[in-house]
DNA sequence: TCTGGGGTCCTAGGACCC
DNA sequence: TCTGGGGTCCTAGGACCC
């Protein structure tokens, strides 16, 4: 029997953990630049802010009553590992799903009771309000689990005629799987509710929206087609990418963030011990601005071997910009990603120059310092880093709140 | 003034191979 | 009346997820 346990609007809890004062209120966590909405606490909702809205599209009168807070990553990662860290003490098998919900293997005996520890031991220990779905299929989980946010806070769909009942209430945009596009296809078709999916021809629905949704509709049935994943795959790509603060118009601007992208990128790659055989980056003028003159360019390319070396993937992100960049745009985004990733041992040599054995060395001491001694201790003169004034298109980040679990120059003061 | 970032999988079509 | 058959690899685009 599967289990998903998800935190309630996870980054404004997180938020609230380290501010009280903001419990019980309308909070919101922005996007990079403080662009959109991408968390919202109960309050927030009640009051009509949507998922992704932009923030500057909140009427005054509305956002008069917001608590806006920054997106601080590191902070909702770092309360991330230790809510998985109590589910691994509880279930034989976890899968992390994403940064604020995980699969997990109920053993057998009474679920709800230990679905009810787990509950408790989130949201005392950590302070994140959490809820528990259980059911036969991860599908079914999800589902339980959006059922029991609505309140009873841990939902068990592993009886058929509990579950026969909820699928015939749960509307099919709702089921993990059915994205926009599709909600809309089905509706057209007649079918609304999960139960409708469930009982729709088989061969039809495959033929009309692939095997993906085919397997949605198993997992609805109650027959199990995705395991649970506890180790993580590797990954096939990594990306850095940012909007930034202001835009920018200078070749010099532009290559100070894509190296920053660059050597972000690099040292996730480490990080995991992959390596990339190519690179890519991507320039983009301000979509929102249709009258101004519009430019994406893109381009990628492959390094001649494998490589983790941040030498060599910024030495080709920079040769891939110069060749892309159009003076007279305002850009306003960039991107870097790493691609045909591989593992870091295994090596196909180069015919002609070989590996400097140095490199991987050089790239230890590098991580091994910024470990010690914070982030960017050392870095790269091509990001600009340490430069006294803040780079043209550095985040606007008006609202962040302090590195609390991070930084022992932000460690939250208990009076 | 202000509009996120990072992923995956599947499919269709074209180029190319024998 | 009539065009071979069976593959692979790559890319672009579209769908989905958080």
């Amino acid at each position: 029997m599967f289990g998903l346990v998800d935190a309630n609007s996870f980054y404004c809890s997180v938020e609230q953990v380290f501010d009280p004062a903001l419990r019980g209120k309308a909070v919101v966590v922005g996007s990079n630049n403080d662009g959109c909405a991408i968390a919202r606490s109960d309050q927030a909702k009640k009051l009509g802010v949507k998922m992704g809205q932009p923030l500057h599209e909140i009427p005054p009168h509305i956002r008069r009553q917001l608590h806006i807070r920054s997106a601080n990553f590191g902070l909702y990662g770092d309360i991330s590992g230790r809510v998985v860290g109590i589910l691994r003490d509880l279930f034989p098998k976890v899968e992390v799903y994403s940064i604020d919900e995980s699969f997990v293997e109920f053993p057998v005996g009474n679920r709800m009771e230990v679905a009810h520890e787990a509950r408790s031991r989130i949201e005392r220990w950590v302070g994140i309000p959490n809820c528990v779905g259980i059911g036969p299929t991860k599908t079914l989980a999800k589902m339980a689990n959006k059922i029991a946010k609505a309140g009873a806070g841990i939902v068990d769909l592993a009886d058929e005629g509990v579950r026969a009942a909820h699928l015939a209430r749960f509307p099919v945009e709702d089921v993990w799987g059915v994205g926009r596009k599709f909600a809309a296809r089905l509706g057209a078709e007649g079918i609304i509710t999960a139960g409708d999916l469930v009982k729709a021809d088989s061969e039809t629905l495959r033929a009309r929206y692939g095997v993906v949704l085919a397997r949605t509709q198993a997992e609805l049935q109650g027959v199990a087609c995705s395991d649970l994943q506890e180790a993580e795959p590797d990954r096939q790509q990594i990306v850095c990418s940012r909007s930034f603060g202001r835009e920018v118009v200078e070749l010099e601007d532009v290559q100070q963030a894509v190296a920053t992208f660059a050597i972000n990128a690099c040292e996730k790659l480490r990080k995991r011990s992959l390596q990339a055989g190519g690179v890519w980056v991507w320039l983009n003028t301000n979509p929102f601005k249709p009258d101004a003159p519009q430019y994406h360019p893109s381009k990628a390319m492959s390094l001649i071997s494998a490589s983790a070396d941040t030498r060599e993937v910024l030495r080709m992100a920079q040769a891939l910009t110069r060749a892309m960049y159009r003076k007279g745009y305002r850009y306003k985004k960039a991107g870097v990603g790493l691609l045909d990733l591989t593992a870091g041992d295994s090596h196909q040599g180069d015919l002609f120059s070989g590996v400097d054995p140095r490199s991987a060395k050089l790239m230890e001491v590098l991580d091994a310092a910024n470990r010690k001694f914070g982030r960017n201790a050392m870095s790269f003169a091509s990001s600009a880093w340490r430069e006294k004034t803040k780079p043209q298109w550095s985040m606007n980040q008006q609202h962040l709140s302090p590195a609390y679990t991070q930084k022992w120059s932000e460690l939250l003061r208990v009076r």
